[in-house]
DNA sequence: AAGATCTGCAACCGCATACCA
DNA sequence: ATGGTATGCGGTTGCAGATCT
């Protein structure tokens, strides 16, 4: 079926309305109402193409139009409702009284959209990046490292790392340097220096991780909650258990191995983790004690990020193996 | 202070689909 | 059933203001 131009562009305006133009629409609308777009601008005598006209009202000057900032709660459905309907913005529009899809469709791409890549989210599948969980792994055992830096524990990194990532490992290995009180703090306090760690396999699958229910996220994709349990799963939980795995792709076992060191030390222990933190004065799946002691928002969100994820209830971990 | 770069958003473009004769 | 037209939708662009160097 041939396409035929949706206007006259000949003589046509473009670009922004002045509010003369935006006068004239709304003044024609008011009286005859929306539709027949195609010969609104003539009648209306505007210099526009119809489609222009169009876009126009329903973007901005329809009455209905909420404007302003975001609510917690809109920003809260923008994030469930593309997780279920990916770029159906139209759709989401639909559950946001006042909004545009178009407005939603910025928001998403200027806000949310990088807050959840800087947070190791995937903006596409919702589901927390690889890169980043192995990254947490590294660092979470360089980091806690007694010794400033261990070569081999970066060697071992740069087999898995790519080489962006293993730049911002050394960052924070430099941060360290610097200011090692605020690291090892933040590293004592989320317990990513201690055996508390959960064994991710064996933890997934006796629990029913996999089970997804769309039910459980949180509008802060860091702070994915699980409901059928006292305690969530964190990167550092998940990623401890591929410590010690030169080739974090292989599938973890499941039985309670030892873990080890690249040089043989033993870090963690699967039988000792089965305990878990519920009793922990600052639960780490409270995202309001994530980062108390820093300064603010985006301080706590980009440093907490990288060491912390929680695990949506419908997360297939064999999609990260 | 000025140029470069970044960011947010309005608007455009082209394709898909609905509707109608 | 077919073809023309209108409308909807999602991706992309371009510009103005903000921020950085």
């Amino acid at each position: 079926m041939g396409r035929s131009p949706c206007c006259d562009k000949n003589g046509l305006k473009k670009g922004p309305w002045t509010p003369e133009e935006d006068l004239k629409l709304s003044n024609y609308i008011q009286i005859h109402g929306p539709g027949n777009w195609r010969t609104l601008p003539k009648n209306a005598g505007l210099q526009r193409c119809g489609k222009s006209c169009r876009l126009r009202w329903t973007n901005y000057l329809r009455p209905d139009i909420k404007r302003g900032r975001f609510s917690f709660e809109e920003e809260e459905t923008i994030i469930q409702l593309h997780g279920v309907l990916g770029n159906k913005w139209s759709v989401i529009a639909g559950r946001l009284p006042g909004r545009t899809d178009n407005e939603i469709k910025n928001y998403w791409n200027t806000h949310i959209r990088k807050r959840l890549l800087r947070n190791g989210i995937d903006p596409v599948t919702h589901a927390p990046r690889l890169d980043f969980l192995e990254l947490s792994s590294i660092l979470g055992l360089t980091l806690c490292s007694q010794s400033v830096v261990n070569a081999s524990n970066l060697l071992c990194a740069q087999t898995l790392l790519n080489p962006q990532l293993l730049s911002l490992a050394n960052t924070l290995l430099s941060l360290k340097q610097e200011n090692p009180e605020l690291v090892l703090q933040y590293l004592n306090q989320n317990q990513l220096c201690t055996t508390s760690a959960l064994p991710c396999s064996s933890m997934i699958n006796q629990s029913g991780l996999m089970q997804a229910t769309g039910e459980g996220f949180s509008s802060d994709m860091t702070n994915f909650s699980y409901p059928n349990s006292q305690e969530n799963l964190t990167s550092s939980t998940l990623s401890n258990a591929f410590v010690g795995q030169p080739n974090s792709t292989a599938p973890v076992q499941s039985e309670t191995p030892k873990l080890q060191s690249p040089d043989g030390n033993q870090i963690y222990s699967f039988d000792s983790v089965r305990s878990t933190p519920t009793s922990s004065p600052t639960p780490m799946h409270s995202s309001s004690t994530y980062m108390n002691r820093c300064s603010t928002d985006d301080e706590i969100e980009n440093f907490s990020s990288l060491f912390k994820f929680e695990i949506p209830e419908g997360l297939d971990i064999n999609d990260f193996m």
